[in-house]
DNA sequence: CTTACTTTGTACCAATCGGTTAATTTGGTC
DNA sequence: GACCAAATTAACCGATTGGTACAAAGTAAG
């Protein structure tokens, strides 16, 4: 008789990290979407294998999520790079190197560019409030400083090239071929986005950025 | 008697034109500021001289207004680099004159910047039904077709130098500088944005896409 | 066994927000 | 100066949405 209130919700295990993640992974991709206002509390529950009472309980509200999953994005991005092992290689390969690869994960990771994206649209505001985050990247420049101190002890690179304008160019040439590929094909057509017109546009990057740090006279072949 | 309904809003002219113009203005700003989604249409109607009526007036809705901002963003930039005239100049110096504009031009025009990086967000969805941005846009790139034709007709650039990927490239660079200001500024500082970091980012462009412009044996002096 | 932590489910709420109704004024026209 | 379409105002509305309340029960660890 007494009609205990619906028990039919028998047999579940607990799993604090994997409710976790899956709220993460979820909402990643519904803020990459759709923005941090333009996201749904209730679409992100909805593709989850959990409720919305869970998001909350794990993360506070959206501004937490979202500062999470930026985190995350962070996170993923930054330890795939590391993977990369160039101290073997003489300067010129591993910077060659280094920028191909930047091209084509930044190519791989269209999710990440979108939260960045979004980030800057915010002005960087929750970025700010992450610590883990700037140490993360201050990681990602020591490849090119150990590239750049090799390059000139070589000979080869010019006295004042700089890692970080390096960086800088590298990432702006990696990033807007993500970024910007939809206004820039609908308003120029689709040609520099096919296989062949990506290979085109990764050379022309190891092209200038390599040009950009060789001294002028160690320029000449090629 | 008859209470005649409060006639207390006296002494208005009309100005269709005018009040058009102060609404797109007001939008641009806050759909900058704050994304399609994240703009308020009760925030753009109290920043505005006149109501929220006025906007569903004229624009309909909330995409209809957005459209019509993105149209106005890409029209006064577009307009704003007609003014460029540089058929007087040699080819390799009009290329740098106009990558150096095309620099300067976007670090003028944040707005422009982030309606496009909005844009770009919701899969250019909105660009898409914009025939003048297209035209407009397609206008752009003749200059760069100017140049190379008589760069490569005077010998001086490689045969194969492609206007719309120089056009990349120049974009690229430019738009990055204001896009990921905030983020990059937040992890690595602000020394790339000073004028002399922006100073030397510029002159790295001109190298950049001069040299990868010039055929191989024309670029040795510099 | 006890106790704190997790998970589920449902119903609910207050505020926000895009959009509308309806009345009123302006300004040109016949 | 009567008339009418275009322009403008103020009040209003219904749905969406971020966030809670409440109640209960299963799990894990000491």
């Amino acid at each position: 008789m007494n009609d205990k209130p619906a028990n039919n919700r028998a047999g579940w295990k607990q799993d604090p990290a994997g409710v976790r993640k899956n709220i993460l992974a979820v909402a990643m991709a519904e803020f990459a979407a759709n923005g941090l206002s333009g996201a749904r509390i209730d679409e992100i529950a909805a593709k989850t294998s959990t409720s919305k009472r869970m998001i909350y309980y794990y993360f506070g509200d959206k501004e937490g999520l979202y500062g999470q999953v930026l985190e995350e994005a962070y996170r993923q991005v930054r330890t795939g790079e590391q993977e990369l092992e160039l101290d073997h290689l003489p300067p010129v390969e591993a910077l060659k190197l280094l920028a191909e690869f930047t091209f084509e994960h930044h190519s791989r990771n269209p999710d990440f560019i979108r939260i960045v994206m979004i980030e800057n649209i915010h002005d960087g505001a929750y970025l700010e409030q992450s610590e883990l985050i700037r140490l993360l990247n201050a990681g990602a420049i020591q490849k090119l400083e150990a590239i750049c101190r090799r390059g000139r002890d070589a000979g080869l690179f010019r006295d004042d090239v700089a890692p970080l304008e390096l960086h800088w160019h590298i990432s702006a040439l990696s990033f807007f071929n993500v970024s910007n590929r939809a206004t820039f094909s609908r308003i120029f057509g689709n040609a520099l986005f096919s296989p062949e017109g990506q290979r085109t546009l990764k050379e022309h990057l190891v092209e200038m950025v390599v040009g950009l740090a060789l001294k002028p006279d160690r320029r000449s072949r090629r």
